[in-house]
DNA sequence: TAAGTAGATTAATGAAAGGTTAATGAAATT
DNA sequence: AATTTCATTAACCTTTCATTAATCTACTTA
């Protein structure tokens, strides 16, 4: 059900523990990405969407604390949790006001580490009570969006959606009347931003403004080197 | 600031590790309810309300899981955490699937007990949602600014910055009735200041003036060789 | 008040981004 | 094996917008 394989970033430059960490975690389920430094967890950063970032605290490049802060103001959306080999109360405390969402003092059990992951993704991502209530259909303007079906239906037509065109449709409506960085829409949808997945993402706007025509009060507006925003009058 | 003085129930038998947590606790700027059973949690419950509670996981009467389990059903909303003696990790797995926000294990770290506290509180109360929704909307005299959206709206119209227009207009409101140099707009907008980044300034500044011209309680003067005010009166 | 510099405004330019339709080819379905 | 479906890529056209230029106006100071 779930859209399992969830993407992992555990920055840790020893790599005994760093390889025994990925394994771990890959069998598990979640999909593992290892970066042994600080810029080199940015740089994936830059490029794909995770759902988690792991942290050590002690990187050769950077401090942990210092890339936390970096994520934290470049993507506020990305929970992250520390690992350290220091118990130091001071580090306890200096993690967590700095929005980390937990603390895992080393020697890590990985077992443990696995049921904290889960149990923290599963907060993270509450069911959005809309879906639970309508059963997924959701009206946009004089049209209504059955999610799980892909229909999308106006008087007496219904079309059918492609995945990607339901999933966008989806995206763009959770974020009704505000911008959406093409970066987010991308990562969320492809899991990376490039060049290509940007055209693709044109292609499937374009569908959506077609299918959507109908009604006037609805438009799927372009922000010039930004996003889209869709609109909905009334 | 914070709305302090978060009520916490306390479910803990062992007295001197009860009361040890409360005076802890207490002094940290929470108040602390105490309930040695979980019955009297119970009772507790019934007639008051909590932002959190602290299950130590054995408990004289009724198992701390049984209590979490009454919890998860009657009181959706109230998260807590559990404290145990016992690490195993079956037990940890157990409270986390049960829907818990956070596992200590004794000896309790008052002080880190604290700090995980006051973080979860934080997350769970996402601050200002309000800001979420509308992004950052400013009112700029009879206009209000969507900064997100870069939407300059007056009554019913509504204009679209570009970029850059959006990025000047919000520094200078930012420093709203003071004046900013050109070298610091320039410095900030472009990362660098030179003759022709100052002449694309004199071009972003009139189109600001040209869609800010409907108030005339706003206005955007140029202080010579210096900078540009944004006044906005009353 | 005349000269020189700074600022304001409008228009021209061109590169980059966006929009649309069609072609391609991989994967699923028949 | 043939057909269908659909995401991706390509091709081509249009739009957007920061910059630059051109021209005019205002300020400063000698």
């Amino acid at each position: 059900m779930e859209p399992k394989n969830q993407k992992i970033l555990l920055v840790e430059d020893d790599p005994a523990l760093g390889y025994l960490l990925r394994e771990y975690l890959t069998m598990n389920g979640f999909s593992i990405h290892l970066a042994k430094t600080a810029d080199e967890a940015l740089r994936l950063m830059e490029e794909q969407f995770f759902e988690l970032a792991i942290l050590d605290v002690m990187l050769p490049d950077k401090d942990g604390f210092e890339l936390a802060k970096i994520i934290q103001n470049k993507y506020q959306e990305l929970p992250f949790l520390f690992l350290t080999a220091r118990s130091l109360k001071i580090d306890v405390l200096k993690g967590f006001s700095m929005g980390a969402v937990d603390y895992l003092k080393k020697p890590i059990d990985e077992e443990e580490l696995v049921v904290r992951i889960k149990a923290l993704l599963q907060r993270l991502h509450p069911s959005k009570p809309q879906e639970k209530t309508t059963g997924g259909m959701i009206s946009v303007g004089t049209y209504s969006f059955h999610l799980k079906n892909q229909l999308l239906q106006r008087d007496g037509t219904s079309t059918h959606l492609t995945k990607r065109e339901a999933e966008l449709l989806h995206y763009l409506l959770m974020n009704k009347n505000n911008l959406c960085p093409h970066k987010e829409i991308l990562n969320h949808l492809w899991g990376k931003s490039d060049y290509f997945n940007k055209k693709s993402l044109n292609v499937f706007i374009s569908h959506l403004r077609k299918y959507l025509q109908e009604d006037p009060s609805i438009s799927i507006e372009n922000i010039h080197r930004q996003g889209f925003i869709l609109k909905i009058e009334g």
